[in-house]
DNA sequence: CGACACATGTAACACGTTACATGATTTG
DNA sequence: CAAATCATGTAACGTGTTACATGTGTCG
């Protein structure tokens, strides 16, 4: 519901039509998330359809603007006064994979977190190097610059630097965690073969196959 | 696509059936990502039409199991084999909601910063609370204990407190930034006042500024 | 007996995404 | 003139999500 609630935030400014929508929504989250122009129009009908917005009329030029409606800017006030849920958060790919890979034989999990270290360390690059352009003064390609653009724009990559960093951060932890598992189980393959034939069946577990 | 990788990647261990799938994938994200029963299903027949799963008879109990096809195990390599990316990552929707709260006029920024702040907080203490627990050796409610299922519980919830937590830093971030621009506007506030007593031009006196 | 976990599915819907069709206007 | 940008839409599809229907077995 995010593209939802932005469009309808930038709504709330004054009436605006489709196009300009698209404009002013990547002006402020840069090339990072890009929004293709008809998901604005089917988001604007969605939008329309449940009372948020209405048509308002059109430009000398034929442009088709719309306008949030009061239960639209209700929905706004709400959006804004209720924090994003983190006690279920949208499941995460990555966290998904490697929980997989872990228990999964046959996976070099090692190898996969080193492949996504490579990947995410070369995206917090990128987004450095964003920033720093962004700090000097440039914005996005073919936007106008507005100081509260900017603004959106340099909290929107120090977000995905912060998120990024934490994300190579846990990858490291993992690894170090499945240096210490693999220890953990050297010793005690090593415990039972010293036990050798004297083995008890404590551990009940693994497949329930029928 | 995450459910569809991670069904692929449990029935890469063996044949299995919808509920015990179910019950497999929520013992490794325990009860952070809980997954309804039904989407198991549809997720099954949407994989089996793609041609990654096939039937594979029943139980004497007369479960329908499943198994991954050659397809499915490519799939599942490819899976692994590449990193998630993060050049182009999902859309956050606290990022967006403060990059509008940032640019819309009228918004109480700071509030929504708090309040998410809060909220945060609250999730990262109920998230090392967990940790504790399943430190402690105890897990999910209704799983059988085992070791790389409490090693995947560990990793992910490690990978929700390395998130929230960067999540919350990100945020005391956004306070100075905001405080920061609140200090600029000020001073160009006062810059304009000063040159306004200056040159007296009444209340509605043009500020041209080359 | 009644409640509850186990077990399998279907139907409907929401949102996001892409591809396509179409036309006006600007610009090299 | 041709290409690019501006501008509006539609159609189709995919995944995820919920609600519902249905039935069996178990346990207090």
């Amino acid at each position: 519901m995010s593209i939802r609630h932005g469009l309808l935030a930038l709504l709330d400014q004054g009436p605006r039509y489709g196009y300009q929508l698209r404009t002013e929504f990547e002006a402020r989250t840069g090339a990072t998330w890009p929004l293709n122009v008809g998901q604005v129009y089917t988001t604007l009908s969605r939008l329309e359809r449940d009372g948020l917005v209405e048509a308002a009329g059109e430009d000398d030029e034929g442009h088709q603007f719309y306008a949030v409606t009061d239960a639209g800017r209700a929905e706004l006030r709400t959006w804004f006064d209720t924090p994003v849920p983190r006690t279920s958060p949208p499941r995460d790919e990555l966290a998904i994979k490697l929980a997989m890979a872990v228990t999964v034989p046959g996976v070099d999990v090692s190898a996969v977190v080193q492949g996504q270290r490579r990947h995410s360390i070369k995206a917090l690059q990128d987004y450095t190097r964003l920033k720093g352009r962004a700090l000097a003064g440039e914005t996005g390609p073919g936007t106008v610059p507005s100081e509260g653009n900017d603004l959106a724009w340099l909290l929107v990559l120090d977000q995905l630097i912060f998120q990024t960093e934490a994300e190579i951060r846990w990858l490291d932890h993992c690894e170090t965690r499945l240096a210490q598992q693999a220890e953990l189980q050297q010793a005690r393959a090593a415990e039972a073969a010293r036990d050798g034939a004297a083995r008890k069946p404590g551990r009940l577990g693994r497949r329930t196959r029928a």
